[in-house]
DNA sequence: TAGGACTCTGAATCGGGGC
DNA sequence: CGCCCCGATTCAGAGTCCT
């Protein structure tokens, strides 16, 4: 059968690109199909500024049933290319992730989760005619119905969530910066996603190794983050002007080294809400006595939302670390109140205070 | 034609109920189907006790052609229902949700938003399989693709959201509590819905007086928070049980008095003043200079409610344009007049006459 | 150099009424 | 239906320049 390219980039169309591939040679396949925009006319900002939308040609069909046609070629490509434990994402908004669901559950798919991508810093919406559009979605799914041994790092993703199970909305921020790649001052691709975003999606459900499949490779984050992350990657893109970013992109990506590859964190969390906060807020009184979950140390709040203990101060983490006599330790989880006899982790009220603040 | 129930709940099915209200009848619909869940077994908690899932009849469909099908049919009705102003929005999750805005998308309603539900306290993946399915998603849509004066109350929104553009991702709790029916002991209906929804979707889309159709009642959330808010309701539902919860607890709602029931309008919705009539009413004399907010530019006042600006005249926008070389200007915040030093916006007198004029 | 003022930008189905 | 004009409308973050 055919040769699996690994670590390259194939220029051509998606479907006949998939088509010379073998059958069950990946193990994970990331999609950012094109989101069939329908934009009528230009957006003016309030100072009168234009909006640089999308006006690309790949954007482009003339309906749905065009659109349709496409997704179902593509998906069925991508089925066959899906080894027995491998799962897909694909990504998408309100234009277009209802017709991709559809047809993926159709194609047999058999959907896992839908996943939130909020941003933390969206476009606006200029006219004040609707809500912001703040996320967009993303399908996980299995080959099939029947197939219940997928890959999904379950405790890895845990560990990246302050020992917290993560949940179906993840909050990361738009790609900007540094890591947003120019081309002569703009924007060298339209719709570059961030690299946090494929960061967690590589830790949740591939392993090091394993070969990960791009059919709309664009600027090539998917390549960037498995090349980081030891995974194998195959491209898939027919703009030339794409490819030579997306290749000089990869080249100067450092892959991580074994250490950090069994232990990576993700840097970007949830809103941090500093300890003080709870303090500030009068959710945790000062002078409040603080109990590991077996009540064999105690320390003390300060109003700045330091810890006394004995003769020692500092950030909850530190202090936790200190009385256990380990390296390092997660305040949040380690200490917590006595409320009518009952302990409660710290980290249960700054969940209240995030709701609160957001409500 | 025929009669229009209000403030009333009709048994039956929903399908046929619907076929029985006449055309362009409700102002805004609130859908909560069924969501098509494919439970295979019984889900058990870590600890073995068994988790009270969704079985009922109404969520069994024999696939999804049989669902789509339904679908399909309940939407055709919701669409002849509606008002050209109304707007429609529609609860699930990913088993059903994919399926629901295709067929949407097919039957010609005009997507605006997906929002996101993102519950502060959801129920966690007891077997660790996968993301904690921590949201569910709402579309809104508008009842045609060229319909684009639908109701949606973005100042009062934006108010609720400490002056800031209210988000497509909403974090709301789940229904606990006192709030949640009970029916000797146990939840009285599986997917009550919070009361925090339907108000924050009947305070966007819905103005006091307009009626609101619900053609999957169940516990009655949108008939009380209609009452609540002073918002006519039409339930349809076919299980004799839950018409009575409904009944009872509607019957219990109180209606927010008149003045809490106000909220922010829109200058768009304020009454017209043309600049001519401030000239008129003498708020502004002829020959008056007036400035830019950084004292930039100049043009001073005819009798006729133009400006002159060197050679040029012409209304406030057209000289607020022209001085900047922008294409376009809202005269109103552009120009100021010097009032004892202080610069106050055209915008400011043109409320003191809206004000007056209501005295 | 620290901070403030100003500018720029991001997958966006983004207006209404009179003539 | 088309044209023209009135006039309503933005948040977070990054980058630049000046004090």
């Amino acid at each position: 059968m055919a040769h699996v390219p690994l670590d390259s980039i194939l220029k051509g169309d998606c479907i006949e690109q998939m088509r010379a591939l073998p059958d069950a040679s990946v193990d994970m396949i990331f999609a950012d199909p094109p989101y069939n925009l329908q934009l009528k006319d230009n957006l003016q900002r309030p100072d009168q500024s234009l909006v640089a939308g999308v006006d690309d040609q790949w954007d482009k069909f003339d309906n749905f049933a065009a659109y349709d046609s496409f997704t179902r070629a593509w998906l069925f490509e991508a089925q066959r290319l899906l080894k027995e434990t491998g799962t897909i994402w694909v990504i998408g908004t309100y234009h277009n992730i209802f017709r991709v669901g559809t047809a993926m559950q159709d194609r047999g798919f058999w959907l896992l989760n839908d996943i939130i991508w909020r941003k933390t810093n969206p476009m606006p919406n200029f006219r004040g005619t609707r809500f912001t559009n703040a996320h967009e979605t993303l399908i996980w799914a299995a080959k099939t119905a029947d197939q219940r041994k997928y890959t999904f790092n379950y405790n890895a993703l845990k560990a990246m969530n302050d020992d917290l199970q993560m949940r179906s909305d993840w909050l990361i921020p738009i790609c900007t910066g540094k890591e947003r790649l120019k081309k002569n001052g703009k924007k060298a691709h339209a719709t570059q996603k961030p690299e946090a975003l494929l960061y967690r999606i590589l830790m949740a459900a591939s392993r090091p190794g394993d070969v990960i499949l791009d059919p709309f490779f664009g600027s090539g984050t998917t390549g960037a983050m498995a090349k980081k992350l030891g995974r194998h990657f195959i491209g898939i893109e027919r703009d030339d002007g794409y490819i030579a970013i997306a290749r000089e992109r990869i080249a100067t990506t450092q892959k991580l080294d074994e250490e950090a590859l069994g232990y990576s964190i993700s840097k970007r969390q949830a809103p941090r809400v500093p300890f003080g906060q709870l303090v500030e807020a009068g959710l945790i009184q000062t002078g409040t006595t603080l109990y590991d979950s077996r009540r064999r140390h105690t320390a003390r709040v300060r109003a700045d939302g330091t810890l006394v203990c004995r003769d020692m101060t500092g950030s909850i983490h530190q202090i936790g670390a200190h009385v256990q006599g380990a390296p390092a330790c997660n305040g949040w989880t380690f200490w917590h109140i006595d409320k009518r006899g009952d302990l409660v982790p710290l980290d249960r009220l700054r969940e209240e205070m995030r709701a609160a603040s957001h409500a």
